[in-house]
DNA sequence: ACCTGAACACCGTTCAAGT
DNA sequence: ACCTGAACACCGTTCAAGT
C-alpha cells in the first residue's frame, strides 16, 4: 500500500538542494543544471518548478542554507570558546575561514549573488544579519574596552573586511599555503592590533 | 575597394571581449552568451570559436584583462603617490577599491575562476603577479621600518587580507553606504597599526 | 497538491564548406 | 586565415494534462 512517499521519496525540495549543493561542490557553479538535478533524482525535468520558480530562485535558495550553515557554525564557536576578546575574536575567524574552505564554491555564490540584477530579499537579509552579527562581536570587544571608541561602522569594518577577504582569498586558494592553519593566530593579533585602544601607557 | 577590414570590423576577438564585459556589467553574468555576443557584433555564431575554443577560454580572456587594468591602475597610483609608506598604501588601497567599485562583476569573476576544475594557466599567473605586487609593497615597507619584521607571507597576509576583503565587500555593495570613501582613511590606519614593528617607545 | 510530457526558444560546440 | 550554415545535444521555462 502506498506509504507516505509522495511521487518519489517526500520532499523534492530539500533533495534538490541538497544535490545542487554536491554538484556545485564537484563539478562547479558552470555545470550546474536543473534538468540534470532532477533527472539524478529520478523527476521530470518539470518538476522543479513546483519548488522553485526559477533556476535563481534555487540558486538564491542555496546561498541562503549557506549563511544558515555559517551562522550557526559561528555561534557554535563562539560557546567553545573562551570568554575573552582574543579568544572570542579567534573563533570567529576560525568559523569563517574553516567554512570558507570546506565550501568554497558556496560562499563564492552567497556573495556573487549579489551582483545579479535582482536579488532575493530573503538573501539580502540573511547576509546583513552575517554583517550584524560579527559587527557584535566587535561591539562585545569595545564593551570590554579592547577595542577603540567611535562608531561600529568605522571601527568595525577593518575587522570585518579581514576576517571577509582572508575566507575568501583561502577559498579561492589564494593564499600562500605555508600561511593557512599557523597563520591564523598571526592574523588575529594583526586584527586586534588593529583595532585596539588608541593608547594605553 | 575592399579595404582592410577583415570580414566585420578587423579584430573580432578584441570586439568580442568589449563586448562581453559590457553585457556582464549590465547585465550579469549568467546573461553572458556567446551566441548573443556574435549576434551583437554581427558575425556568425560559429565565429567566436576561432578566437576562444570555449565559452570558458573567453571568460578567462576577460578576467585577465581585468587583472590587467588593475594593475595599471595599481601603478599609476603609485606613481603619484607620496613617498612615504602610509602614502603608498593609500593609494594602493584606493586603486584597489575604486577598481572593484567600478567594475565589481569583472572582481567577482577574476576571483570565481578559480573554482572551476581547470584554471587557466594565464590567469593563475596574473592572480600571482598581483599577489606579489601587494606583497611588495609590504616588503617595501618593512625595509623602511614602518613594517614588523619576518617572513614576508605572514607579515603581508594580513594586510593583503584586509585590502581585498574591503574592495570585494564595497563590489558587492555589502559595506555601509556611510562608510566607502571616507572609511578608507581610517582602513589604512587600521592597516598600518595592524603592521606596525612590535615596540618603538 | 504534486508531477508528467510535449512544446518552444535558446544555448555551446563541431565541422564541412565557402572566400 | 577567417568566417558561414547546418547539425547535434543540451538547456530553462511554460502549460495542458494526469493522479
Amino acid at each position: 500500500m502506498h506509504t507516505r512517499r509522495r511521487y518519489h521519496h517526500g520532499d523534492l525540495r530539500s533533495a534538490l538542494l541538497t544535490r545542487a549543493e554536491e554538484t556545485l561542490r564537484e563539478k562547479g557553479p558552470a555545470a550546474l543544471s536543473l534538468r540534470e538535478l532532477a533527472r539524478d533524482l529520478g523527476v521530470s525535468h518539470a518538476a522543479p518548478s513546483r519548488h522553485f520558480k526559477d533556476k535563481q530562485a534555487l540558486l538564491d535558495a542555496l546561498a541562503l542554507t549557506g549563511f544558515d550553515r555559517l551562522d550557526e557554525a559561528f555561534a557554535t564557536r563562539l560557546e567553545e570558546a573562551g570568554d575573552s576578546f582574543p579568544e572570542r575574536l579567534a573563533a570567529a575567524a576560525r568559523a569563517y575561514v574553516d567554512f570558507g574552505t570546506a565550501n568554497s564554491e558556496l560562499l563564492d555564490l552567497m556573495y556573487s549573488i549579489k551582483h545579479t540584477p535582482e536579488a532575493s530579499e530573503d538573501l539580502l537579509a540573511a547576509s546583513q544579519r552575517w554583517t550584524d552579527r560579527t559587527v557584535g562581536l566587535i561591539a562585545e570587544g569595545q564593551r570590554r574596552g579592547e577595542v577603540r571608541e567611535g562608531p561600529l561602522e568605522r571601527v568595525g569594518v577593518g575587522v570585518f573586511s579581514t576576517l571577509h577577504g582572508y575566507a575568501t582569498l583561502a577559498a579561492s586558494g589564494s593564499l600562500p599555503s605555508e600561511v593557512r592553519e599557523q597563520g591564523l593566530d598571526e592574523l588575529v593579533a594583526y586584527m586586534l592590533r588593529g583595532c585596539a585602544p588608541a593608547k594605553a601607557d
